[in-house]
DNA sequence: AATGAAACCTGACAGC
DNA sequence: TGCTGTCAGGTTTCAT
């Protein structure tokens, strides 16, 4: 479900709520295919250990764990939400949701909660070296909110493929999803099929200046909550109020009244205004 | 190397 | 009511 501003949005609810707070006993629920690395190696890096920070890097939410009255980590607890993923942070006496697979109990009695109907989510435990050896997870790609106009020029150089589907690739860009792709490019006037290597400097420019304005204002607004999207307190975000075309196919475009139309690229459903993006 | 399509899952909703 | 088809915030794998 989520995207970079959801991801964030959650990531920094949970670090407010649980920051500091010690782990004092764990629940991995009996679906290998969410845990990437071994059962027993994510049990023994969460268990007893503090949470030093909570975090976001791409979509990745990233848990900083150390031992107890220290303060570097030892270890790192990933959390990639797939498609409909939620991380809530709640008391014991509520009721699990359906489709559970994970909870930390804390030292305060709270839970943090891993909740994952179509199990497109994934668990990880990254090990950091004794001596900054390692610097943790930095990411599959670079971060659209901090890359300078021409580090993003030159990503996409040379590149043939539709403009949007490179938007989407996690390795070139980390955080950027369907929603944000298809809202940039209508505010920076650019079809979604544009081939990348065809568009000018000055088009990239705008792309790069409407993705990260679209992606802090949805921040700002606490995300954008399409179906279930919920942040850590299960409270819905409201910036898909403020969508321009995503998933608005036939309705009258914002700036023209042209209706919305609908391809499929890149696997995914695709919105664009034919007048207003060229 | 790069691109595109299919696969992985469940749930919600529209139409019959 | 209940069936079928479509769509959904993502990534990986396989074929070209």
């Amino acid at each position: 479900m989520p995207e970079l501003p959801e991801v964030e949005t959650i990531a920094q609810g949970v670090n407010t709520r649980v920051r500091g707070r010690r782990i004092v006993s764990v629940f991995l629920g009996s679906k290998p295919e969410l845990l990437k690395s071994p059962r027993n190696e994510m049990l023994r890096a969460l268990k007893h250990h503090s949470i030093a920070q909570v975090r976001r890097v791409g979509k990745h939410i990233v848990f900083d764990l150390a031992r107890e009255a220290e303060t570097s980590p030892i270890a790192q607890w990933l959390v990639h939400l797939g498609m409909t993923g939620r991380l809530l942070v709640a008391q014991p006496e509520v009721p699990l949701p359906a489709h559970t697979h994970a909870v930390l109990r804390l030292d305060d009695q709270r839970e943090i909660r891993f909740v994952d109907a179509r199990r497109f989510g994934r668990l990880s435990v990254l090990w950091l070296g004794e001596d900054g050896m390692s610097k943790g997870f930095v990411g599959t790609g670079r971060e659209p909110l901090t890359i300078s106009a021409e580090e993003f020029i030159a990503l996409f150089h040379r590149r043939k493929a539709p403009m949007k589907s490179l938007l989407l690739n996690q390795s070139l860009l980390h955080g950027v999803g369907n929603i944000y792709a298809d809202e940039s490019l209508f505010h920076a006037g650019i079809r979604p099929k544009r081939q990348a290597s065809r568009l000018t400097r000055a088009e990239l420019l705008r792309l790069r200046k409407a993705l990260q304005t679209v992606l802090r204002k949805a921040i700002a607004s606490g995300g954008s909550s399409v179906s279930d999207y919920v942040d850590a307190d299960g409270v819905q975000g409201f910036f898909q109020l403020e969508h321009c075309v995503y998933l608005r196919t036939g309705e009258p475009c914002r700036a023209c009244q042209t209706p919305i139309q609908r391809i499929v690229l890149a696997g995914r459903g695709t919105h664009y205004c034919s007048r207003c993006q060229s």
